[in-house]
DNA sequence: CGTGTAAGGAATTCTGACACG
DNA sequence: CGTGTAAGGAATTCTGACACG
C-alpha cells in the first residue's frame, strides 16, 4: 500500500533532472491540477517516483497538443470509472453476504 | 536492477524526518564509512531509500553499543563473503561450459 | 566516541510578476 | 496557453570547529 513509488521525499530539483522538465513547469503543472506534490514545514514542495512517471506522462501528452484542461479531465474520468467499479464490486460483495455497508 | 529503492533522490532534511535521526548523525555515519549519499552539482548530499534503512540500522547498533569501526568491519566481511561466493559461483560456472573468464 | 551547537556562506526553493504569443 | 526569466526573500544544506565526556 505504501511502496517507496508512493512516497513523496524528492524535491523539485531532483524531479527536474529525472524528467528532465523545468522547475517551471512542474509547478505549473502544478497549479493546473495535475499533479499534487505536498509541502514540508518550509513550504519546499515534494513528489514521489510516481509523481516522477505522471510528470513525463503529462509533458508527452503537452507535446502532443494536449491541453492541461484535456488532461486533467481525462485523469477525473479515470478516477470515477475507478470509483465506479470499486462501488459496484462492494455492491456484489455485500450481496453476496448480505451485509450492510 | 535499478529500483526506486537504490535511487539516490532524497536530500537530508528528509532523510533525518524518515529516520528521526539528526543531520549531524547522519553526517558523521557518513564520515566513518558506513554510508555513502552522492552528491549534487552543488555539493547537496542525496540518499536513497535502503540508505535509509541502513541509517536506522546503524542507529540501532551503536543505540546498542557496538562502534563505528564495528560495523563498518562487520558490513566488509559481509561484503567479502559475497564477493567470494560469487567468484566461486563462477568458477563453477566456467568449468561446467568450459570458457574462459 | 558520538553528538549538539553556533557561524558564515553557498545552494535551493518559493512566490508573484512581466514577457511572448 | 505554456514557459522563460529576473527579483527578493526564506528555507535548506555545507564545512570546520568547539564542547562534552
Amino acid at each position: 500500500m505504501s511502496s517507496y513509488k508512493d512516497q513523496k521525499v524528492i524535491t523539485i530539483g531532483i524531479v527536474s533532472e529525472l524528467t528532465g522538465l523545468s522547475e517551471r513547469q512542474i509547478r505549473y503543472y502544478e497549479e493546473r491540477q495535475l499533479i499534487f506534490p505536498v509541502r514540508t514545514a518550509g513550504k519546499t514542495r515534494k513528489y514521489s517516483f510516481r509523481d516522477v512517471e505522471r510528470l513525463v506522462d503529462i509533458a508527452n501528452k503537452i507535446e502532443d497538443g494536449v491541453g492541461t484542461f484535456e488532461i486533467r479531465k481525462a485523469e477525473k474520468k479515470k478516477q470515477s470509472t475507478k470509483e465506479t467499479r470499486n462501488r459496484m464490486l462492494r455492491g456484489q460483495i455485500n450481496a453476496a453476504f448480505k451485509i450492510r455497508n
